[in-house]
DNA sequence: ATTTACTTTCTGAAATTACTGAAAGTTACT
DNA sequence: AGTAACTTTCAGTAATTTCAGAAAGTAAAT
């Protein structure tokens, strides 16, 4: 079964985009096809429907497997795997975004840490420490924002998107109510 | 003046990461040492700390500008040109925040809409859309929310972030009183 | 144990992207 | 107008990334 045109303009666009959130285009594009196909597919099948090798399409389901992003599925009978995306939309960005915070953001972390541990010997170096200290902060306040928001049920989370311009005289209020206690 | 080990470290480390946050190395590489540099580079000051070519410096200079992260200054009697970051880390965030989106974001968005105008002629067209809306929506949450957050006064959203935790609270809070009105 | 049906790994070729250095361009001073 | 001090552009080269296809691996069925 081929893709409508709407469908492979789709899988292309996020090629294209796929090397934006840390993987290649042809990983982009399998993760793509996988998401608007209603079955599971094989890697023979994956690697027809965008014309690719077949030992490129076993690369990138490592790789998607390594980002948590698809599961295989077998039929009973048949010998070959089925690939799928491993959750909805909204858990697979949750899994691109706290893949790319372990892989890019927890390592710069570590770095300014052991930067900050240094003690500065002149008025350069210390600008500098305090510019990778506000780097630090933001990258902190992130990474505690976003397991915060985790952590929140999705009625929540709902509440919360839905809140949209509200969230700042939530903030007020929330200030109003507290202070005079 | 060249380089302290520790900061040379840093400067590195942002041309690796630069490519994650949507530029190459060496560009990456050029911003983080304007971050840490407390007075403005001249291009040759940046091509001697980096060691790359003139020419390179110059390109780089041009896409941190496109990007609005650094700008220009100019010292009496002096012809050169020297470079500074456009502001303090958090309107830097801002700005690569706000840019991707642009680059990213906003064409995704448009094909989206684009294909889910269409009718689906079938069952596997019409999961496919659906999944399309999925995403759709998931972007438009993100594209609000960021907005709306950037329309926050700095000291709400100082209050905002130290909330944390407290964030679940607080609309379940809100939930409470406005529902009683 | 061999065959069959599949998957994975790996090499070198192709495509893409980044970089240098020289040449061209710009601007300001004389 | 000429020169000096700088910046930008760009053609060619270098480095990196991506990929196909062949070879090797694995495991069920006979």
């Amino acid at each position: 079964m081929s893709l409508s045109e709407k469908n492979f303009a789709f899988v292309m666009h996020c090629g294209e985009m796929g090397s934006r959130w840390g993987f290649n285009r042809t990983i982009g594009q399998m993760c793509g096809l996988l998401i608007i196909t209603k079955n599971p597919m094989t890697a023979n099948e994956i690697a027809d429907a965008l014309s690719i090798s077949r030992g490129n399409v076993s690369m990138g389901i490592k790789e998607l497997q390594s980002w948590q992003l698809i599961k295989v599925q077998h039929i009973p009978g048949d010998r070959k795997e089925y690939y799928a995306p491993a959750g909805d939309i909204w858990d697979m960005a949750n899994r691109v975004f706290e893949e790319r915070k372990k892989r890019e953001v927890e390592p710069t972390l570590t770095l300014l840490r052991d930067n900050l541990l240094d003690e500065a010997s002149n008025d350069d170096e210390l600008y500098a420490q305090k510019q990778m200290g506000e780097i630090h902060n933001l990258l902190e306040t992130v990474t505690k924002w976003s397991s915060e928001l985790q952590r929140l049920t999705p009625e929540q989370l709902n509440k919360l998107m839905k809140l949209g311009s509200g969230i700042g005289k939530v903030i007020d209020l929330k200030d109003k109510i507290f202070k005079k206690e």
